[in-house]
DNA sequence: GAATAATAGTTATATTTTATATCTATTTTT
DNA sequence: AAAAATAGATATAAAATATAACTATTATTC
């Protein structure tokens, strides 16, 4: 077996370091803490929906669309915390390929109704398999019970 | 007492709408709750230590120099999830305000090696004495000992 | 009921954040 | 000694996010 070849006695790897320093300041920083975490899901969901095509925002919409269809873009937009025009600009993407639909409200034809076509319902089923799995990877050091216990709190914290 | 307003029955506050849609499957989502809850950690960062001038990311900067003087720029890096050339451009800054200072390792004059300023020790202390409310403000829906779960869980799913 | 104001959606653009490519100086490896 | 690797830094590009302004429609006010 080769034992590391660290040449220089003092040097430290940047994982070794990782492991010397002293981070309980911001282990019991919770902000910190959900930033570190939402990081390690952004770069996990990548690699796990990286062959449909599916970020975390067009996930997130497709969800939602599908959920309730009919939904305009302004509630969509306060829900996921994205500023309309940047949404809009997602919707344009969305709807030229052909995954979801803009109608115009009947009530006010001011208003957008977004719904899904059957190829982005297609699309949201096939990322919802891949849905589980994912999770329990990120998961993966928490039991099922803390698992739960994690997004209940979470829930807690925020609005809805 | 006025009622609201809402000229035409149908229609509905952003707020409203919130309430009245399908969420379920995006609460059961533990990636969107953590970029929920990191969004609402960050905005009240910006609200509680915009006086100070501290950013979130400043802020855990100066908590590991503090902790670890010494520490190198890559360190650091590694350790905040920063790309190197992104946290140098913030490092020139907090120099050139006389918050940190670098000193030429002698061991390595390749390395850096970082400590904080007089100056910058006493911003870190006005920081650290605004933290205690702030967390507290951001997990008020949570117990003591559930925010001390909460803090584990997180701290259970990531690397150190 | 005509003028005024407000709203939903959109486009264009600016700002900020984050990532990549390249360079110097130094150290390590061969 | 030459070649390769490392730490830091600079310049630049790409991506994400925010602001301003416009159109069409609906609501308000006088």
């Amino acid at each position: 077996m080769m034992s590391p070849k660290t040449a220089r006695p003092g040097a430290k790897s940047a994982q070794a370091l990782e492991k010397s320093l002293d981070l309980r300041a911001l282990q019991r920083t919770p902000g910190f803490m959900l930033r570190l975490a939402q990081l390690k899901f952004f770069e996990g969901f990548y690699e796990e929906f990286a062959a449909l095509g599916l970020t975390p925002a067009t996930y997130a919409i497709f969800v939602v669309i599908r959920d309730n269809p009919g939904v305009p873009p302004s509630g969509l937009a306060s829900l996921l915390r994205l500023r309309l025009p940047n949404l809009i600009k997602i919707l344009n993407e969305l709807e030229s390929s052909g995954f979801i639909k803009r109608n115009r409200s009947k009530a006010d034809r001011r208003a957008v109704e977004l719904m899904l076509t059957p190829k982005g319902a297609k699309l949201i089923a096939e990322g919802a398999r891949l849905t589980e799995p994912y999770n329990q990877k990120m998961l993966a050091p928490l039991s099922e019970a803390e698992q739960r216990s994690l997004l209940e709190l979470l829930n807690r914290i925020l609005p809805f």
